[in-house]
DNA sequence: CTCTAAACGGACGATATCGTCCGATTCATT
DNA sequence: AATGAATCGGACGATATCGTCCGTTTAGAG
């Protein structure tokens, strides 16, 4: 019997639960055991780690490469909930980017981002968040400019780019992350304009 | 016959040119093909890029990590010329940092750096090229903080993480560049004693 | 509770990669 | 030019991974 969803589409039926459920455990399972043992990790080895079959890896991404930019696209669509909550509670442009790349590092084990060697996204959910998130990003940098405290001369890029690489797996351990803390601090004090 | 060494060792026989040729093309065609495929690329993809059987890689390199480390202990020893050369001729610790890892960058293509996703060195040759780099990365630092342009604050671990992070292979093309760029610009402003 | 479509999971044949082994080749020496 | 040790290269058996296929299980509508 047909279902009526919300949006006036027609469906034969609800998404089961424990199909989404299965997902979200793929999802975890995967940026694991990427972060773990590489992009190029068997597939059977995800499945395990996620608590399902083989087969149900395949049904929901058919390719691997499909697998790894819905990772991307969760990646990207958690750290816009990260700039909105950042811009959100912040005093300046700077505290603002601060918090969010903040947030960024401390979210690193839970995202799989292109400068992880992840590919860059391609499907179109994974680039319309990107897109998204930049614009956000230039926002942020726009009202720094504004209140004078980013040289105008930095772009989305930048952040985006330093942002993605702050957030590698990398080493775990305080030393880390007392080392990722300066480089961000430094570099924002470069960013006050001169 | 033996054949007595400069340094008063004894060898059978002074190795043979073409062996030497082949060891360094299998070290540039195993980083492009590293860059262009990923860590996991076939052994015999390396060895058909670089002119040569499987056979002779192996024979170089019985395992696939002593493949790596070697080419990360490159690696090391080509930075270290660079920062050799970038401290000789530079008026402040600042201008040799810039210069260093301006030549870093631009030796990235040549590069294995284990911020790339390749492994940590292993190897004791590894081991200490990177050792060393990190005392000149020091003496840098001290420099520096004695001329009173580089904050004490900043360690090598930061440095060398900034190095290696900026020479990954990344994505070609002009707006990495400028974005390389002034990343690094603005990370050597924030270095300033405030 | 019954029933059905959806989801599950893992065995299996196909394919890709590994690392060894040895006959052929080539360089350095005399 | 002759010699022989070092090096070469790729065929080959062993192993690992892929991605499909289908009988079984389960959620959820009625």
């Amino acid at each position: 019997m047909d279902v009526v969803s919300g949006e006036g589409t027609t469906r034969r039926r609800a998404p089961r639960t424990d199909a989404v459920q299965n997902r979200e455990r793929l999802a975890r399972a995967a940026v694991a055991a990427i972060h773990r043992e590489g992009l190029a990790v068997p597939m059977a080895t995800i499945a395990k780690d996620a608590g399902v079959g083989v087969g149900t890896v395949y049904r929901n991404h058919p390719t691997r490469d499909d697998l790894l930019d819905d990772l991307t696209r969760r990646s990207f669509e958690l750290m816009l909930t990260r700039i909105e909550a950042a811009t959100d509670d912040a005093p300046t442009a700077v505290d603002a980017l601060r918090g969010f790349l903040t947030a960024v590092v401390g979210d690193r084990d839970a995202m799989l981002l292109p400068s992880t060697g992840g590919p860059a996204p391609r499907g179109r959910e994974a680039r319309a968040a990107q897109r998204e998130l930049h614009t956000r990003i230039r926002a942020l940098l726009d009202r720094g400019a504004a209140e004078g405290s980013i040289r105008r001369e930095v772009e989305v890029a930048d952040v985006a780019w330093l942002g993605a690489t702050l957030a590698q797996p990398g080493r775990p351990g305080p030393t880390w992350d007392r080392v990722c803390r300066r480089l961000l601090e430094t570099y924002l004090a470069g960013l006050a304009t001169p």
